[in-house]
DNA sequence: TCTTCGTCGATTGTATCCAATTTGATCCGC
DNA sequence: GCGGATCAAATTGGATACAATCGACGAAGA
């Protein structure tokens, strides 16, 4: 139970800690291990064990058991009742019941912004879509993945419900780990994405919130199909499932 | 600071605690505070403090705090990050809000129940179909609102996505005080609500998914209107807000 | 009288200490 | 040799103490 796959916790982060601006600890914490989390830098089913982690970031264990509650509320991490936390596992059926939610709530979320945005988030759009695009053109995964990632916050954070802004940061922080995964695995899969998000860009600014809409679902449903043949196919180095 | 509107804190369990079988103190007391959160025993925008919460249930601070998280990302609290916490306000934008996101998902877990009940759900199912019924019949609107309750948990308990789950269970915390309000509220609406879950249910049992799933997203979008009238009207008591 | 600054009380955030529980291993008996 | 009970180590849960921060109140100056 719980078997730490390799001491993959060790390796982020010099062993100092430099929060600079600590507004909060605990929140500082949970969002460097969430993009560890998310990057993969620290695996699924790695055990974490908070005096390690309060070690690692210089500070006691109250902001670490923060950060790991809200890790917990996310879906990033597991937490038994006396035994600790894990990183949560990734698998095939995780990642299609995602996918399952998202659709309709990432649907929702295109159309309400093809009403709600602004000037400023359509600038914002558009250039993060030049970003992806770019980088999809040099080859630049990590990149097209991070302005992808932008595009789908401007989204969210301008589809104008507050309670649709709060479903999707949950559904989608599971995503997003996935969403890695298949940037890294296929150039093709690039390259519909960016084809798929100009389009759903271009509807937005014409304010057509059904056709918006019906991109998202469309968009969704066939990465859906991409990265599971990507996990079946075995590209993906996800570590096995017990 | 603390502006008790009715001391209404103070109502819940006698001043000693309780606690049989503290299983996690935090996951119990945060039980609690939702029962009372729900229900507005503890009305919307009361102040929670943490020194005054953990008095009165007779334990530190740190499983309050736990209890405030947990909470906080249930949606039913906002923590603003030196200030303190607060029973999150309610309104109707809310509520508009919280159905434009249910009405999918729940349609989702109604569809995903009809392929995936066993016996023993229907079983539970029809009995709570029963009891709301009888509380509608005999006019008894908090058994009616119960039972209701008693059929969403069970559909979502069995709508065979894990995913699907977590997000029901923070978007239907957030509508549960809007239909305990509703139910509270008007007679002619129990009505309505009982015929319609019949319906689902007889779906379900037919093992018809797409049947199931429109019935959901029609009961969602009719009961949204009727609270919304009743909001509008001033029926529902609900503290005015800020 | 209005504005601004400083101080104080209230409350949360962090650190540390102790208790409870789980896990794994060792030892004994069969 | 194997199974079950007992004990020790590791780790989390809860309590308490201390520090940091925010908001309000009040005084001083323009």
């Amino acid at each position: 139970m719980l078997v730490p796959p390799s001491g993959a916790v060790r390796n982020l982060s010099p062993p100092a800690h430099d929060l600079s601006t600590p507004e909060l600890l605990g929140r500082e914490i949970a969002q460097r291990l969430e993009a560890d989390i998310v990057t993969l830098r620290i695996p699924p089913e790695t055990r974490l064990i908070e005096d390690d982690i309060s070690r690692r970031f210089g500070v006691s264990r109250s902001p670490i058991r923060e950060a790991m509650r809200l890790l917990e509320a996310d879906g990033l991490v597991l937490r038994l009742p006396r035994r600790g936390s894990m990183v949560a596992p990734m698998s095939a059926g995780d990642f299609d019941a995602i996918c399952v939610c998202r659709a309709p709530l990432e649907a929702l979320a295109s159309a309400g912004a093809a009403r709600h945005a602004d000037a400023e988030a359509m600038a914002a759009l558009r250039t993060a879509l030049t970003q992806m695009a770019d980088a999809e053109q040099r080859g630049d995964a990590l990149a097209a993945f991070t302005a992808n990632v932008a595009i789908t916050d401007t989204l969210h954070a301008h589809c104008g419900n507050p309670v649709l802004r709060r479903l999707l940061s949950v559904v989608d922080k599971l995503a997003l780990r996935y969403r890695y995964c298949a940037y890294r695995g296929a150039s093709g899969f690039m390259e519909t994405a960016v084809a798929a998000n100009r389009a759903l860009i271009a509807a937005i600014d014409l304010r057509n919130d059904a056709e918006a809409s019906r991109i998202t679902e469309d968009l969704i449903r066939q990465s859906r199909l991409d990265t599971l043949a990507m996990l079946q196919k075995g590209i993906l180095e996800i570590t096995p499932l017990g």
